[in-house]
DNA sequence: AATATTCATCGTATTTTTGCGATGAATTTA
DNA sequence: TAAATTCATCGCAAAAATACGATGAATATT
């Protein structure tokens, strides 16, 4: 129990859910519009305009670079991220793709 | 801790937030999926998809119906579901809007 | 060489999520 | 009326997520 049951689910669903679930905090929707707005790879300044610990703020990184969402490079001491456009497209497709509405839409609902 | 501090980031940062969770999730993408390919509405059809139980299914139906994802109608003793395609262009939209990559890219990640 | 800066990781506490069985309400069917 | 069906909710257990401070490694600065 409390164990997601991935491997009962295709590919693309879990795929799908995947880059969704990295997107689902706010937090890390915030770090990804700041890497988006600057062209140069921000490192830590992510951290000053989070109201968050720069532990935390490490942790929400390290989760979108799992997810495939950012990328990260070692420069010197400090660390520079930067999204990466392909998930991001990858992502957009994906739920293109999944929800395609059906021909005849009648839905009560 | 523990908790989520939602209060501290900005209104469109959340909303993109709930809307990704609820889709974080290769259960509800399947259900999403399922609905989107009936254009009758489903009920409890949905639980004989998923290799889940009655009540986990409808937890998690639940949630969807919660980030507005679905909208759910009881009728006479069946529950029936279906897509709501607004909040799906909802988050096609805030995704497309969050993450405009600025003019000039020259990341080195 | 000594100090400072940057940041990932560890440990911990708390909350949330996931999943299931059991139960019960509402409606159908027999 | 009695039995069956549908499904939401409750209660529980286990795991994951969120957040923070402390620590330490790596590099810069003085």
């Amino acid at each position: 129990m409390g164990t997601r049951k991935t491997a009962v689910f295709s590919e693309t669903e879990n795929e799908l859910a995947d880059l969704a679930k990295a997107l689902g905090h706010p937090a890390r929707v915030a770090i990804l519009k700041e890497l988006a707005n600057r062209n140069v790879c921000v490192c830590g300044e992510i951290v000053d305009t989070l109201p968050l610990a720069q532990s935390t703020v490490s942790q929400h990184l390290k989760e979108l670079k799992a997810a495939g969402l950012i990328s990260g490079t070692v420069e010197g001491v400090k660390s520079c991220y930067c999204i990466n456009w392909t998930a991001m497209e990858r992502l957009k497709n994906l739920l293109e793709d999944c929800f395609k509405p059906c021909s005849d839409q009648n839905c009560a609902c």
